[in-house]
DNA sequence: TGACTTAGTTGCTGTGTGCAACTAACTTTT
DNA sequence: AAAAGTTAGTTGCACACAGCAACTAAGTCA
């Protein structure tokens, strides 16, 4: 805060503000995420992600929440910023910062996305693998001010920078994994344990002991039984639901 | 990304851009958090975060170093990007997102920071009151996009939205604290391992076992002893170093 | 009826944690 | 010089939890 009155704030040359997201889901038993094909230059053709301009009287999670339902037709998920990214010439069109998010949709809520629209904008589902992580997380300014490093040429699936987007909504929501209640957020209401295990192993990109992931969810009281069952090609498995807290913390 | 040539950028209005840095620090076994009183209005009187506007040609994360070692003579610290606050009305100037920032300085650096000079700008250390965490941490648009909780009227210590700020700062280096190395920032390059103990304790705001804690700093090889003593009324003790990592997670 | 698949449990072993009680080394007090 | 006080650091144990193997249970399919 610089001390001046208020026409101070004109003094200094302003960026243009957006947001994008990152929509994870799983599909299959891997998780997938939601990009938007580019129909226009710059990029075009390529993957970006949704998002937008933020306006003046919102903020940018109200603003990511606009445009991820204007955009792929999808509200009501949960919604997280994630990470500021400001390199200077990260959009060719001008000096452009985005607040990224991500967000995290219920698979049995697959559907409400608009995928594959006749639009000159098509949404799709991607699968990730393990290609898009080979990218580097999102920078530190750390000790000694190290050079920012470059990035080597090498295919680029996505628009501008939305490959370290991706790569950062990933490692956050593996950090959070383990202490946090989200992956809950990409099952439906009532699900098997099975299930619940395959978001963890899909996030982790590992597999993970069936009795020491039953036993955390049931002794930490973090699921409770519920009457039904799944039925199946075999034996039945018991649907269980998350139980009701006030953060995601455990 | 809204398709439209460059000129398109002008088409929305963009907001002022700021980053603003929470130092902290230890100081006699307390926690203490740099605070710079403020000249002039708004706010006049009121503690308030170093910070400023990003310039056009640097990162918000360069914007932080750069500002923090204006305002306060700091460099070389650790530094990382926090959380994007951007409430419309958070700066009665007109419409201001800044891009928080959390700044970590060891202990035997204290007096690096250009404190009570005679400036009309004075830096403080302030010792982290449970107090200051009274507030509620940083929003998140959640599923059912639940109304924005009002902040109730208190003693307001803090200009802007600058004890939201700490409070999210706070939440984030306790978070990290034990599953990163995040903690060996605010020692000297050689520490005994009871120093250690009252950075974690300090902001924990809980006594630890000292028996786990050693165990688990050397079994983990987090530290490694050196040939050096420190000397004091009682006992010597050992001093130890941080083992030099890749990154501050474990 | 038996093979196959998925669901779910039991039992053991190794590892980390929390706590109490101990020893060690120094300074200060008497 | 001895005793008291304070901080440093270790030992030993009980308990909780994680990982692994092997088991039982309940359905489908040939």
């Amino acid at each position: 805060m610089t001390d001046h009155p208020p026409f101070d704030l004109a003094r200094f040359e302003k960026p243009s503000l957006t947001v994008d997201v990152v929509v994870f889901a799983m599909r299959e038993s891997q998780l997938h995420l939601l990009v938007i094909e580019r129909g226009i230059p710059p990029f075009e053709g390529r993957w970006a992600l949704p998002g937008g301009f933020v306006l003046p009287r919102e903020t940018v999670e109200q603003a990511a929440a606009r445009e991820l339902e204007e955009e792929t037709g999808l509200k009501d998920v949960y919604l997280e910023q994630l990470y500021t990214f400001s390199t200077p010439d990260r959009d060719p069109r001008g000096r452009v910062v985005s607040v990224a998010h991500m967000a995290l949709l219920p698979m049995d809520r697959l559907d409400d996305a608009v995928v594959g629209g006749s639009d000159a904008r098509r949404a799709e589902w991607i699968a990730l693998p393990e290609a898009i992580e080979k990218v580097e997380p999102a920078g530190l300014v750390t000790p000694g001010a190290r050079p920012r490093k470059k990035r080597e040429p090498r295919e680029p699936h996505f628009a501008f920078d939305h490959d370290v987007i991706v790569a950062t909504a990933l490692a956050r929501l593996r950090g959070k994994l383990e202490s946090t209640t989200l992956a809950f957020e990409l099952l439906p209401a009532q699900f098997t344990l099975t299930e619940a295990q395959r978001v963890y192993e899909a996030i982790l990109g590992r597999a993970v002991d069936k009795v020491t992931f039953r036993r955390r969810l049931t002794q930490l009281e973090l699921v409770e039984e519920t009457a039904e069952m799944r039925r199946g090609a075999h034996r039945p498995a018991r649907l269980y639901q998350a139980v009701p807290r006030d953060s995601h913390w455990i």
